[in-house]
DNA sequence: ACTACCATCGAAAGTTAACT
DNA sequence: AGTTAACTTTCGATGGTAGT
C-alpha cells in the first residue's frame, strides 16, 4: 500500500459504488480518462481485479466491496485528523441534513430540532424522510445523514448509539376474548396479529421476544401507520 | 553564513483523440 | 464505455546567483 494515497483511495470508493468510470469522473470533476489511470493504478497496487469488465461496463468484485468499507473508514479517520483544527462554524454552514426517523419522532422533535437548526445553522436545511423512503445502504452511502430507528447491525463504519428507548402498545377491540382472561405470552400470541411497519415487515422485537419464550404468533395483516389498525379493528 | 529569488528539470496528473 | 498514446500543465525539488 506504498504507493496509496487520499486521492487514490477516494476515487477507487467512488469507482466501487458506480461501477463506471465514466460515473466516477463526474463525481470526482475529472475526466474518464484520468479516472482510468487511477483505476489502473489501483489494480497495480492490490495486484487484484477489482473492477473487472462485464460487457461495455465494469463490475465491482467480492474482493472490492470487501475493501470499501474498510476505505471508507480510513478516508473518515484521515477526514477528522485533517480537520481537527478547523474550528467548525455552524453559522455559515449551508447544506441540507436528512434523518429518517417515523412520524413519531418527527411530530415529538421536529419543532424543537427546527428551532436549534433557526439559531445556531441558519442557512442550513433539515429534511425528515420516511423510513421505507431508502433502503439500508442509504446511510453507508451518505444519502442520509442520520438513521432513527430500531438499532441493527450495519458494519462497523456505521456508528450506533441509544439515544432512548421506546415500549410498544398492543390495540384490541373492547369485545375482544383476549380480555376475558389474564394476559400472558401464551395468550398474546395464540390471537392474529397486524403488524404495524412502514417497511412492511411482519417480524421484530416482539417475535423476537416470544422466540425465546419458544411462542410465535401469526400474522395476517400488514399495514403502514397505526390509524389503518385502528380503521381495520372497528371493521 | 544565511536568506530570497529565479531558472531548470522531472514526476504526476490532466486533456484530447483514436482505438477496441 | 473503457483504454491507450501523445501531448500539456502543474508542482515540488534542486541548484545557481545576488543581497544582507
Amino acid at each position: 500500500m506504498s504507493k496509496a494515497d487520499l486521492n487514490l483511495l477516494h476515487a477507487l470508493d467512488i469507482l466501487i459504488e458506480v461501477q463506471s468510470v465514466t460515473l466516477a469522473a463526474e463525481r470526482l470533476g475529472t475526466s474518464p480518462p484520468s479516472v482510468s489511470r487511477l483505476l489502473a493504478r489501483a489494480r497495480d497496487m492490490l495486484d487484484n481485479q477489482i473492477l473487472v469488465r462485464a460487457g461495455r461496463g465494469l463490475v465491482a468484485t467480492e474482493r472490492a466491496k470487501e475493501l470499501q468499507a474498510g476505505i471508507r473508514h480510513l478516508l473518515a479517520e484521515a477526514d477528522t485528523l485533517l480537520n481537527a483544527h478547523a474550528a467548525f462554524d455552524p453559522g455559515g454552514l449551508e447544506r441540507r441534513f436528512t434523518i429518517r426517523a417515523n412520524d413519531g419522532f418527527t411530530g415529538a422533535f421536529a419543532s424543537g430540532l427546527y428551532n436549534i437548526l433557526a439559531d445556531q445553522a441558519p442557512r442550513a436545511t433539515l429534511r425528515f424522510a420516511q423510513e421505507h423512503e431508502f433502503d439500508d445502504e442509504a446511510l453507508r452511502e451518505g444519502r442520509i445523514d442520520l438513521d432513527i430507528g430500531a438499532s441493527r447491525a450495519m458494519g462497523p463504519e456505521v456508528r450506533l448509539q441509544t439515544i432512548f428507548r421506546d415500549h410498544h402498545i398492543a390495540l384490541a377491540r373492547d369485545d375482544h376474548p383476549i380480555f376475558s382472561r389474564d394476559i400472558s405470552p401464551e395468550t398474546f400470541a395464540a390471537f392474529p396479529h397486524i403488524s404495524v411497519s412502514r417497511r412492511g415487515r411482519s417480524a421484530g422485537p416482539v417475535d423476537e421476544a416470544l422466540q425465546k419464550l419458544g411462542l410465535t404468533r401469526h400474522v395476517p395483516l400488514i399495514v403502514e401507520v397505526v390509524p389503518s389498525v385502528r380503521t381495520v379493528l372497528r371493521a
